[in-house]
DNA sequence: CGCTTCTTTGACGTCCCTCAACTCGGGTGG
DNA sequence: CCACCCGAGTTGAGGGACGTCAAAGAAGCG
């Protein structure tokens, strides 16, 4: 039970970190918990295809949304981390193509599309929190897309290791520098485009310029600035801290 | 004159092939034009990492938008046909590291932010079509970076044509076997992540195969299901064609 | 008709994939 | 307690897809 608070605060940081939202509409956020926590060990929480009647929050572990090809190979759209919903967007579009899996041990609460819907239209702030979260998810796609497209294999997995060093510490999981990133190097492979034996190669490439060391998944960035420098990686797609004021 | 109503009017076709509004609503999103037609001949409409007080309604011409690498490289992350907002969601992320330019000569409408979060707030069932909205854009940017990530050339540019058979069918822009397409095969590139040169080779290729042709600015596809096919093409992500009671 | 922009084609290099084997560590059961 | 096993990590050799560079046609536009 605490967990679940836990994970709904998480959420509400999240939240209120981009918008501003009053003392009812944030009650409203953390009344907000369905079932228990769900603590699949691993493997599918949606598979592709399905229709979905609820909205799933991470509070422990790490999920990915993947589109499968017909030959097997998979691309990870999106990594999710704790106080992300992963899927919010199944709100207002049930059924699409992705599955959502579960890299490793995972704790969800599941936030039935029905009381988020109900909360967006009764609070416009919520609303607009709401999309402006979606909003966010975008622009790392846009911004992934763009590392695929445009990076050869060590920009892509340095530009991963600068975003998810701003996620965690926002998160409140680790500094910028230092963070549990719990996935294989073929899951990496899977969100970057690569396959597992070449993010090998360039992860002992990155290790070996003294940039970034991933191990035992803990990544330990030796020099940020380099870093960032080798990924090209701007944290401006990643949204400024500042609550804008919504209602006009 | 006219033609702003009728771009708002395709505008408004777009969100109620997924969400119902009731005409009240209807009448209100009608009613945002802002400033007349503009029209640039070409180039930028937003640079990267502007802000920006205004979202873009395309009325004719095809707007791209796009992240630059500090190289030069140009990732171009969506397509914008007529009826499309482009950064409907800068409504609610005014500042990020896109950039939006027009692919030829454009005609454009100007929806300026407050206007739009002005419908948003008073109408719950306009919020949510406008987060809709952003959705299948994201859907689309989900897919795109597993066609970029895990298909070879032939699989990307297939997908693409499918893709905007669709889009330009439901856009009442032609048909989606034979319809405009007005790009250059670089910006093609720019768009799967290859380079104008092998975007050469692999249109030729395809129209070998008696797949698709693309000259003159025009696709044609020959034979849908053989493309599709090779496409690996599924319209789901496109969302299906059924407006939604949103209102709980 | 001369410019610019786009398309097309060739030769060559490189990044990354494929296939395959070997290593390592952690868990499990005999 | 050790033998085994299994998933993950590591490394090598060879090949294929795509990029780069360069130059020569088309095609629109003044």
């Amino acid at each position: 039970m605490a967990m679940i608070d836990e994970a709904l605060q998480a959420f509400l940081n999240r939240l209120t970190r981009l918008s501003s939202l009053a003392a009812e509409e944030q009650a409203a956020i953390l009344a907000l918990a369905d079932d228990g926590l769900v603590e699949p060990s691993s493997g599918d929480l949606v598979r592709p295809g399905q229709t979905v009647d609820h909205a799933i929050l991470v509070a422990e572990g790490v999920l990915a949304r993947y589109d499968l090809m017909r030959t097997g190979a998979r691309q990870i759209t999106a990594f999710h981390i704790p106080g992300d919903v992963s899927d919010l967007q199944s709100v207002v579009a049930p059924v699409t193509g992705w599955g959502v899996a579960a890299l490793g041990p995972v704790r969800t609460v599941r936030l039935p599309h029905r009381a988020l819907r109900r909360l967006a239209t009764r609070y416009p702030a919520i609303a607009l929190a709401f999309w402006r979260d979606t909003t966010l998810d975008a622009s790392i796609l846009a911004k992934g897309m763009a590392n695929i497209g445009r990076k050869t294999s060590h920009g892509r997995l340095a530009h991963l290791f600068c975003e998810f060093g701003l996620r965690m510490e926002r998160a409140g999981r680790g500094s910028r520098n230092v963070y549990p990133l719990p996935v294989t190097q073929e899951q990496l492979g899977d969100a970057v485009g690569l396959t597992g034996v070449h993010v090998n190669r360039t992860l002992r490439a990155l290790r070996d310029e003294g940039l970034v060391s991933f191990s035992q998944q803990r990544v330990a960035i030796s020099d940020w600035d380099r870093l960032a420098a080798a990924a090209d990686f701007d944290s401006l797609y990643l949204l400024p801290d500042e609550p804008r004021v919504l209602l006009d």
